[in-house]
DNA sequence: CAATAAACGAGACGGTACGTCCCGTCTTCAG
DNA sequence: CTGAAGACGGGACGTACCGTCTCGTTTATTG
């Protein structure tokens, strides 16, 4: 039990992985995509702007874009607590708010296009992109709704999913078709249509 | 202005454009989206599948991702109709379901995805597919919105711009982020949670 | 008779290949070779010094070893006539000089000594080297022996192929493993010492 | 002395593991080399079948080619005595027919043409290989000959270096260039023709 | 009915990045 | 301290397409 504890297999031999390769590659990454679009970002540029070799950079990630989606994900690290404010619909206000402001940290908002864009053709990064980064978002929806629903404010047979496509469809439409504006006017007109419908009546 | 009808500069000179090249190339591509995903499909496959140079091809478009939303369009050019049945809330859940039908013909949904990144990083193609594409889909939406607000169904102030947004931002969310169906029963509650917050109080 | 000539298919078609290219190639390749070792020369190296990229390399030559031994012999192109001395012993001389004088050119003794050892591992390069170079002065050779023959000057029965052997054998030695000097006097030395034993007793 | 010999684990402390490392790293380029050809076999190989790290081979090998031509020399350790039969004649045959023993056991032949190859690049590699392998063989052909010449045999002007040139260059040229047999008739014709310039007249 | 001019097939070409291989060096840990 | 394990910077490999560029051929219109 205790030695198990270490990690699948024991000591881990050899030189160890190093962590500043590791870190500037990310960095490198990030000023990257933050300076010029993800298409035109190449391996090769990143490892000479991180001064590593490329397969080191292989040797970690399976693909530009897995790694463009860890420095793209290592941003929004210091994550936001979830809001609760006492009622449904000024939690979702919240929420809207601080998404809207990750994504307009550096390029994030073409980068995560871009990648969504490749995860079409890429079902392995299709898979982490909605497991680990949409589900990520979405629970945190998911929790605001269930309070309301506890509390008396929504109807019991709410369909929580449902309801969060309707509430992160029109940012995600607006950043990569409409290319318009995630400002505080767009987060209170979605709060505003989307309350009406879900309210008990 | 009798005379501006040939052309921009008189009579064309030369062989004339084969259409049947044109043609070619268009099921070409259409034949190889729907084979494989947009990225596996290389100028020079829809050349050889085409039975065509390359050179032909860059002739008349100027990129790939020009020519797959052309080849793209061209599938739902046999247009719907604007729904006309009385409500607004009738008509747009006939037009959603018309939206869905035509994404799920062949590889279309993939495709359109993969434009939509591709126009990421392509100013120029953004603004097509923005000006013709989206617009084109938006239209109707707005067409449907104002009769409901002539007709004294929706209040007068509604922004519809941004309800637009709401109503189209969760499919292509369904579409592109969580690869979820994109079915009656979708259209049915989205429409439902939306005619809530539209409808004169 | 007059059509057959052409070719095998008739007309080439497309863009031709480019003859400055080749001879760029080529010319880049023989003065890298001079420059450096056969192994500190890259394909890339001879890409960037001829002006061209290495795809077209790849397309017309299979290998390094392959383009190094053509350009490498296109040097001893200007072919020296066979010797006619009259003598069996005048004329071996005389062929040995004209061998010297040709691996003497730049660098090609060194050049020649590592493509006998990539033919080592590439069946098909030795088999080009074999019949294509080794032959054409083994004919040579071939020749004045016979011509001995015929004069009665050397014995019918002798084993041409194994005389060349001899006196082949000696000059590649010394160029490989002794890196010795291939003078006049070994030429003659050599001559000197293969008479003897070839002449009719 | 028996106990010594007894093996890897016997004394707790005994031989250092050094030299099991060496045998190990030995025997595995002498595999490895057997069952390909000297350009497809990496140190990484030899490290892996011989189950020892990069690092060790490193430590007492310069380069894959001093390993290898020691790896090839073993096989020849088992040192041929020098022949002494009476006549030069006689002894040349028979240290001809011991050469040609040697370089047809396992894949010698090949590996040796690679690594007169690699020291055509590689001076450092060129002198150990010409004054510990090639000279090694000179030495027993210039005793042979100047037994001969001390019975009278031959000459006593006979410049004995050249002279092995002419032995042992028709060796190394069927070896290299003409990949020939090496065969008793091949031994007997070069002795054969060599004798008669040889012997005192 | 030429002459002219553009469309077109074929394919060579310079270029960029790919992902892989192996080199030789280094860093850590086990015994 | 030796040696295994293996991370790392580096450099070349051979490949895939890109978009451009000649060529020769085909198919219209125009003088």
């Amino acid at each position: 039990m205790a030695l198990a504890d270490g990690g699948p297999c024991g000591r881990p031999r050899g030189r160890p992985r190093s962590t500043e390769c590791t870190a500037a590659i990310l960095r490198a990454t990030t000023e990257l995509l933050d300076e010029r679009t993800y298409a035109a970002v190449s391996i090769e540029d990143i490892a000479a702007r991180a001064g590593v070799s490329k397969q080191t950079i292989y040797k970690w990630w399976p693909s530009k874009a897995k790694l463009a989606m860890e420095a793209c994900a290592a941003r929004a690290a210091d994550s936001y607590p979830i809001p609760d404010t006492g009622t449904v619909e000024a939690d979702l206000l919240q929420l809207l708010r601080e998404v809207f402001a990750l994504l307009r940290r550096g390029n994030s908002r073409a980068t995560w296009a871009s990648l969504i864009a490749e995860s079409q053709s890429d079902p392995e990064l299709a898979k982490e992109f909605r497991e680990t980064y949409v589900a990520a978002r979405r629970r945190i929806g998911a929790t605001i709704l269930e309070r309301g629903i506890a509390r008396g404010e929504l109807p019991a047979g709410t369909d929580v999913e449902a309801v969060l496509d309707l509430l992160y469809g029109p940012i995600w439409y607006r950043m990569l078709l409409r290319n318009g504006a995630l400002d505080d006017k767009y987060a209170r007109f979605i709060v505003a249509h989307l309350m009406p419908g879900l309210l008990r009546r």
